[in-house]
RNA sequence: GGCCCGUUGGUCAAGCGGUUAAGACACCGCCCUUUCACGGCGGAGACAUGGGUUCGAUUCCCGUACGGGUCACCA
């Protein structure tokens, strides 16, 4: 009886591994192109970590002209939520990250190396597991839960590492003979790795963010086939990384103190290794301490938040980058209109620590990117946003022609207006313009430095029957409001005013805001010009009648 | 607790033996502007700490503090 007899009495089924080999055989890439991908959990949450990680890896491959996939690792049964997968795979299309190959529903996927989803793969494991018991360097192993936990306890107790390891791993020294027996006899195992490793030996390791770091070998014999047959986290990566040929293995920071298993279990598999690169992950202040953006506490932390607030995902993709590669406000300064596919993110610019979450940044760059949309494509994107989260917005926005006049407002501008960050902050921006909502809103006129009614009323009336004409163009426009200015007793040129601060009440300026106050009901808007353009003098007149029955 | 990793202005961060220690967001002031924004100019604000090594340390080494990660039949 010999590990041959043993691997075959408990994987009789299991193929040999040269099948698998074969059929996923080396990629045909040029040189330097890096596979990559993402692996998410479908526990039913897409978190922004997710998308950023898919970023990074995603602009990696295509840089390189390689490969993106990405891999469902569900192999723990219990956590699994329904639909899952399918929200990660749209959330990923949402941010225009598109895979190569990878899922493409809840079952089925796209590319050569598939499937793409661990609980089908549950075969291909046992091989590998298969090959590794015949080999002696893994085993089966008999110990209860119950069990385990009063090893750990004794551990505990004598203040010592804990764990399967070394005299502690009782079932690794059971002879073949024995293992078969327990087997026939119909106890419970699951299939241990059997670690070469030493506890007081080093080894060293270049991650490609982290650089080099040194740490004790793996000793622990982890479990690589749990009892439901499917693999654990680490056996899993390590074959299916082999097996779909990934060159970069680039996922968040906790993974990295699992780097040594990770090596060792590629070297006794006889495996070549790939990259690695651990990603620090987002983090927020809580209350002066920094933690990672939390499922739970953190509504940041969804990619729907951003969905909600109708953050377009130019911007989201945009603060990512900046976080990974700092160098990329540089870059975009530099080139403003450049697609971020131009930008050339490197691995090895990416932080050690953790970045803190930083929405105003995130808002800045969101005006920025907004600022630069067309009015056409601020309407469609506010539009499809509106119509999943503000039915009145929808409404608003019914009437497309007069919406793009509104929205064109001092857009295209060589300085542009930055004032819509999100698309949930466009209803606010532009309502004034809509006679349904400004007449049904109750508006608080505070005029500023001219208060007196009488003024007032006489600006309003002066202008709008004296003064204004929808024909002028805007020279004219602001000519005459210097008139009325002039007409009224007050500075027609600020500059005048402040040279003479004694001999006038007001100037120009100060006119204008009494025509913007009452025209709006509001002290900030864009161009008044073009605002009095689209409205149009019989509106322009309604308005200020208001505004005068309300002094 | 053991083992790893980290610590430059409020935040993101360049710099990696000799620098007036960049830049961006936020903040303040001024200018521009009919307002607000935009833009321009300027300002305040930092190398966690103690020891070394060195002619010289933000940069290298050690300790301390603080922060983060990890120690499952979860990923």
């Amino acid at each position: 009886m010999d590990y041959k007899d043993l691997a075959d009495l408990i994987f009789p089924e299991a193929k040999d591994i040269s099948y698998y080999e074969e059929k996923y055989p080396e990629r045909n890439l040029k040189e330097g192109a890096v596979v990559s991908r993402i692996a998410p959990s479908p526990t039913g949450f897409t978190h922004i970590g997710g998308i950023y990680q898919g970023l990074i890896a995603k602009k990696l491959s295509e840089q390189t002209e390689g490969v993106f996939f990405v891999r469902i690792e569900d192999t723990d049964q219990k956590r699994e939520v329904k639909n899952a997968i399918v929200e990660i795979v749209n959330s990923l299309k949402d941010f225009g990250i598109e895979q190569d190959e990878g899922m493409i529903n809840e079952n089925d996927s796209e590319g050569a190396y598939g499937p793409y989803k661990q609980s089908q793969r549950k075969e291909i494991y046992q091989a590998y597991a298969k090959y590794l018991i015949s080999q002696g360097k893994a085993y089966p192993c008999f110990c209860t839960p119950e069990e385990l936990d009063e090893i750990r306890k004794k551990q505990e107790n004598a203040k010592i590492r804990p764990g399967y390891y070394g005299v502690w791993a009782k079932c690794r020294n059971n002879t073949v003979e024995e293992m078969i027996e327990k087997i026939k006899n119909g106890e419970n195992y699951i299939i241990r790795f059997k670690s070469p490793g030493r506890e007081d030996r080093k080894i060293k390791h270049k991650d490609v963010i982290k650089g080099n770091v040194e740490f004790p070998e793996n000793d622990q014999d982890i479990v690589i086939i749990k009892s439901d047959g499917l693999p654990t986290y680490h056996f899993a990566h390590v074959v299916d990384d082999h097996l779909m040929r990934t060159t970069h293995v680039i996922r968040g920071d906790e993974w990295l103190s699992s780097v040594p298993l990770h090596l060792q279990l590629f070297h006794e598999l006889g495996f070549k290794t790939p990259k690695y690169a651990h990603i620090a992950p987002i983090m927020k202040n809580d209350n002066g301490n920094k933690r990672k953006l939390s499922k739970r506490k953190d509504p940041e932390a969804a990619v729907s938040y951003y969905k909600e607030l109708g953050i377009p995902k130019e911007a989201v993709k945009e603060y990512l980058l900046n976080i990974a590669n700092s160098n990329f406000e540089n870059w975009r300064r530099a080139n403003p209109d450049l697609d971020i596919s131009e930008f050339d993110l490197q691995l090895n610019k990416m932080s050690v620590s953790g970045a803190l979450f930083d929405m105003t940044k995130l808002l800045d760059v969101g005006k920025t990117v907004i600022s630069k949309f067309t009015a056409e494509k601020v309407y469609d994107e506010t539009m499809k946003w509106a119509k999943e989260y503000d039915k009145e917005l929808e409404n608003i926005l019914q009437d497309k022609e007069y919406a793009l006049k509104v929205l064109g407002i001092e857009r295209g501008n060589k300085k542009p207006r930055k004032d819509i960050a999100k698309w949930s902050d466009v209803k606010y921006i532009i309502e004034y313009m809509y006679d349904d909502e400004f007449y049904s809103k109750e508006q608080n006129y505070e005029y500023q430095v001219i208060k007196d009614k009488q003024d007032i009323e006489k600006i309003l009336n002066l202008y709008i029957e004296k003064y204004y004409d929808d024909n002028d163009d805007k020279q004219t426009w602001f000519d005459k409001i210097k008139e009325l200015s002039g007409e009224m007793g007050f500075a027609k040129e600020v500059k005048e005013f402040k040279a003479n601060p004694d001999k006038y009440k007001a100037h120009v300026g100060d006119v204008s805001t009494v025509l913007r106050i009452a025209l709006t009901g509001r002290t900030n808007t864009p161009d008044m010009y073009e605002i009095m353009k689209i409205l149009g003098k019989e509106k322009i007149k309604e308005r200020f009648q208001k505004a005068i029955e309300l002094l």
